[in-house]
DNA sequence: ATTCGGACTTAACAATAACTTAACCTCAAT
DNA sequence: ATTGAGGTTAAGTTATTGTTAAGTCCGAAT
């Protein structure tokens, strides 16, 4: 279930965001000032927060650029809220680390709207680390699931793109058979032994440079 | 990179705005007349334009409304460059579409952090619910949930111009299954395995050219 | 209320790319 | 020469997607 933390010092404010919040079935947490926020946040690692830029003491842009110094959260989505004339042009929130800024009065349908757009934004980006390989003359863009040598493209069926991706991940490192066939195939599946060598072949035949090099008996590596 | 296109008949001005904006990390475009202004607008897509009223031919108001008319353009920022002492009484500027004045002469740090407050006023209307876009042939407009090839309209029914909008969204990126059925019908309802096929098919059979490719097992990609 | 039509979904079946296998081949080390 | 690991090839096999037609739903027009 996907948590949000709510942060302002008014509870009527609060109150109204963390009851449209929950309507949408969101897991909500909430804190009436800065440092709570933090205690909080450290503790439930909400996706998201959101965060009143006018606070005593500790305010938004504080906050916020405190929680983007723990690693733990320095991936949260924060969505700042301001009041409608508030001046802006002080403050560079978006630099500090901000996803968002939603407009005090709050209507529910766009609130909620919002919140959802940022979750479903971060979504998908953050889940695989890494998106995009270059080794030696190859671009191996995870995203795309393709493979370019300059400007030509090079497309490849699932698995053999994943074995490429895995081997070029860490080029130079060797993979034994049965490494390669846990990180593809995963441990319950079982397939013979000429599998993997048909599929090593496959990808020779197609990135025509040499790269993938065998090391008999202890496995494959990927060089350049 | 944020883009942003500078208009002036002056060299000198073109010259200075550019240098600050592109000191501060902008990617900076100039025109140093109206005419040029559009087609530059058109091709790039700035998210911001700086446009100065003065002009000889097309002064900026006209070149303004004509960008309003387009709709690729029609969310672009634009603010208007004016003489101090010009008689702004007569021009309807705000009318036309634009956002913000700045005055002639121009303290650098006044105008990098008058366009910095543009942008981040405009941020998360502009670059999370895009309302256009231009992808090889096709312009795909979301207010008026239509496509065009060039004049030949296109009309679509909602969950098919949603299904091309997302996978045009991103033209390249691989789109899953899973991802597409969370993203157009949401995570509770359910559909059958080949719903999203028949709805590819309908758009492959509408849009002529061949741009949805199947990445067997993996997803769908719009590519051009 | 009834009819009509388009949008959307489903289900059965066809088509195909991707994957796996198996039989055979090569080659280097012993 | 024998052996064993990996290479090669083509022929299965399977999973996934394409296609089609028919069914359901819903809103607009009569």
């Amino acid at each position: 279930m996907v948590k949000i933390l709510i942060v302002d010092d008014e509870n009527d404010i609060l109150d109204f965001l963390s009851y449209n919040l929950k309507k949408e079935g969101f897991d909500v947490y909430t804190a009436s000032n800065g440092k709570k926020a933090l205690e909080i946040a450290s503790e439930i690692r909400p996706q998201l927060i959101v965060l009143d830029i006018m606070m005593p003491e500790l305010d938004g842009i504080e906050v916020c650029r405190q929680l983007k110094t723990r690693p733990e959260l320095s991936s949260t989505i924060i969505a700042f809220l301001t009041a409608r004339n508030e001046d802006l042009s002080q403050i560079n929130a978006l630099d500090v680390g901000g996803d968002d800024f939603i407009s005090k009065p709050v209507k529910p349908q766009v609130f909620i709207s919002r919140i959802k757009a940022l979750l479903r934004r971060n979504k998908g980006e953050t889940d695989s680390d890494l998106k995009f390989i270059r080794v030696g003359d190859l671009e191996i863009d995870r995203q795309r699931v393709q493979v370019k040598r300059g400007e030509e493209v090079i497309d490849l069926p699932k698995k053999e793109f994943e074995l490429l991706w895995l081997l070029a991940s860490k080029p130079g490192k060797v993979f034994t058979r049965e490494e390669i066939y846990n990180k593809i195939w995963g441990n319950d599946v079982i397939v013979g032994d000429r599998t993997i060598d048909v599929h090593i072949r496959k990808l020779r035949e197609k990135l025509t440079n040499d790269h993938i090099k065998t090391l008999k008996g202890i496995g494959y590596k990927f060089d350049f």
